[in-house]
DNA sequence: ACCTTTCATTGACAATCGTCGATGATTGGG
DNA sequence: CCCAATCATCGACGATTGTCAATGAAAGGT
């Protein structure tokens, strides 16, 4: 290839190694951004972990809540979050409202952070 | 166990499965709630990316810069928040700046979403 | 010595977030 | 039929966030 553009060439010679590839998608990145940031909250982390060590994969919000020290209406708020980011699956039997972890959700996302 | 309290017993039995252990500690929940914050936002999911991809493990700013179509200053505020965060470093030769990814950052953030 | 380049930092602004109290919607029981 | 319990939703508020334009700091080249 002859002509190519000299100034260019030493310039990203000098200073910048190119992105060798690999590099995420903008719709990735913004849906992946999306299930982080449900997670970026230390009530959300409690909540799923509770959630994860609930016996059956399943919790009831009164047990969410009374080990929370925080309004009723604001865990409610998180766990919504949860759902909505798809992380937590909502089941209503009876007056109750159990909350489980959607299969394969998490460790999708560690996926996507593994080497 | 004679003499449980009936009360309590039944309530719980007709609605609430205790919370078996493993739940995280406060202090764990927030350290990670920190991280997963930090990537909570598209941008900085694309700039790890691009740093994870780039050749050699290190990207120089000129390079990110240029291929997100954000203000100078923006980007080196999200880097800033990404070092901050315990996923980037930052290191400075010459003129340039140059990140890469804290080794085993990632994969740490992994191992506490697997099952 | 000056000027340019590279990048971090500051100040400012609108937008979003976490929280609460209050209200609303269902369900179950007397 | 009404009442109590469970939980979601709404309205409001202070705090935090993402963004930009502008400025500051440090290094290199001429």
């Amino acid at each position: 290839m002859p002509h190519a553009l000299p100034v260019l060439d030493t310039a990203a010679a000098s200073c910048c190694s190119p992105i060798t590839g690999g590099v995420i998608a903008d719709h990735d990145a913004a849906a992946l951004a999306a299930k982080f940031k449900a997670m970026g909250d230390p009530t959300r982390v409690k909540l799923l972990s509770m959630v994860a060590a609930s016996g059956g994969g399943e919790a009831c919000v009164c047990d969410l809540n009374e080990s929370l020290d925080l309004s009723q209406g604001t865990v409610s708020h998180h766990l919504g979050l949860l759902v909505k980011a798809g992380l937590l699956t909502r089941t209503k039997r009876g007056t109750w409202s159990y909350y489980a972890l959607v299969p394969g959700a998490l460790p999708a996302l560690a996926e996507t952070l593994q080497v």
